[in-house]
DNA sequence: TGTACATCAGTGAACGCGCGTTCACTGATGTAC
DNA sequence: TGTACATCAGTGAACGCGCGTTCACTGATGTAC
């Protein structure tokens, strides 16, 4: 399983040991939340004394920041995995939504409330960006806006009397024009941009309701919401 | 301002000091997050010593409550208000905006990452519900999707063909049609059920991300896409 | 193969700290006559 | 108006606890000759 590489024993050893007391770490985030994290019962849990655990990591914070760097890189991983095998914003969807199941803390450490007073290094900032590639090339192979680019659908003409009603999504789209660095260089145009945007607060909407628990009561299934909620991002738009 | 009705002194004094230590509560949570609220650091932060808090919260747990309490209470009056004033979904929408605006840890004390361990009273629930109501009126009032209501729209025929895109959305308001405790004995038809839902987690999904700060560097205005998302959501929908 | 040495995982004691909560108490405020 | 009493806000000491982190140390493991 944990490909090691080659590694004298001693590196076995410990990346073995530090793996442990990352698993250890998600229980611990699973039953008493990100802040309770405590290296001495950790260590506890592991029937270690609490100071040998800074053999392993220089204190609480890199073993949080190591935590949410292992977050981002695997919900990374596994979007590299579906778009390797030729997902589509759908499949990435299905994937992402798996991903949170699987972990429903790891989750909410990157995408919830965020843990206070932890500044990101710029490493994970730069994961996170890579997952937001990923997002946006598949949103950019989605078919086009309805041929029909931006005549009019052949309405009953009556151009613009109660116009206003699509118009802020129009706007937005400008806006992002003038607001494209988050996009890196990615060529996608501004549609593609609010797209891809849309795709992530609209299932982080339903994904981090579920996941807290605000469905809880309610006896619908998320998983049919969030179906719902993914068929109307890939529809075809209807012309603007 | 704090109408305390007619109290002697002590009453009124009395809710002066717990109005007081909420406060600081909040200043706390605002700071450290929720899992860090201590009593005796309010205390500190008010001058007083530790033990003196508990005249007037049982312990930490009721103090939390209570906040969860008030702020469920607050966006409710929130709510209540704009309605009073004839707001429709959109005005319940930009209320909801600004209510988190002006606190986001109020907001995201109650919406977000759920406290590890906290269970909500049944009170809390009722008001959680309330709120829900009010939504469920709104959306109901909302032009009806489209003058041909269960009649296809005249489209060029072939039934079902490549039939599926927009079939999700319909089944999901076929399976709230058997699981809709949780709208009371509200009468909206499944389709507002429905509306409703995606009106939360669309909302909750811009909201949360721009309160947890996942867009700072991004440089786009939340604002701008809180309005698209709320602009898509009342748009009279397009025959399924 | 055997010895001498270096590396390093893990221990236990100690540091200072803050937590929630209890308890017996002081002293000010309000009430009854 | 004045005295006697009850109420109750707030204190300070104490309880046991767990935290992160440091330090000097023991003892096992690995390396060099």
């Amino acid at each position: 399983m944990t490909d090691t590489g080659t590694k004298t024993p001693r590196e076995r050893y410990r990346a073995q040991v530090r793996a442990e007391i990352k698993e250890r770490a998600w229980e611990q985030i699973a039953t008493a939340g990100a802040s309770a994290l405590s290296l001495n019962a950790i260590a506890k849990l592991m029937g270690m004394s609490g100071p040998a655990l800074y053999r392993y990591f220089a204190g609480r914070d890199e073993l949080i920041t190591e935590l949410i760097r292992d977050a981002y890189r695997s919900l990374a991983d596994a979007f590299h995995a579906a778009v390797a095998s030729g997902a589509d914003v759908t499949g990435l969807a299905h994937v992402l939504r798996e991903w949170a199941l699987a972990d429903p803390h790891r989750y909410l450490l990157i995408y919830g409330t965020p843990v206070p007073g932890y500044h990101a290094p710029d490493d994970i900032t730069a994961i996170s960006s890579e997952i937001m590639g990923m997002l946006l090339d598949a949103c950019g192979e989605l078919p086009p806006a309805a041929p029909a680019a931006p005549a009019a659908p052949a309405a009953p003409a009556a151009p613009a009397a109660p116009a206003a009603p699509a118009a802020p999504a129009a706007e937005f789209d400008g806006h992002l024009a003038d607001h494209r660095g988050w996009a890196g260089a990615h060529p996608a145009p501004d549609v593609i941009l609010h797209r891809a945007l849309t795709f992530w607060t609209r299932l982080h909407g339903v994904l981090s309701l579920e996941l807290a628990g605000h469905f809880t009561g309610m006896t619908f299934d998320p998983a049919l919401l969030f179906t719902a909620e993914l068929t109307d991002l890939v529809r075809p738009r209807p012309a603007r």
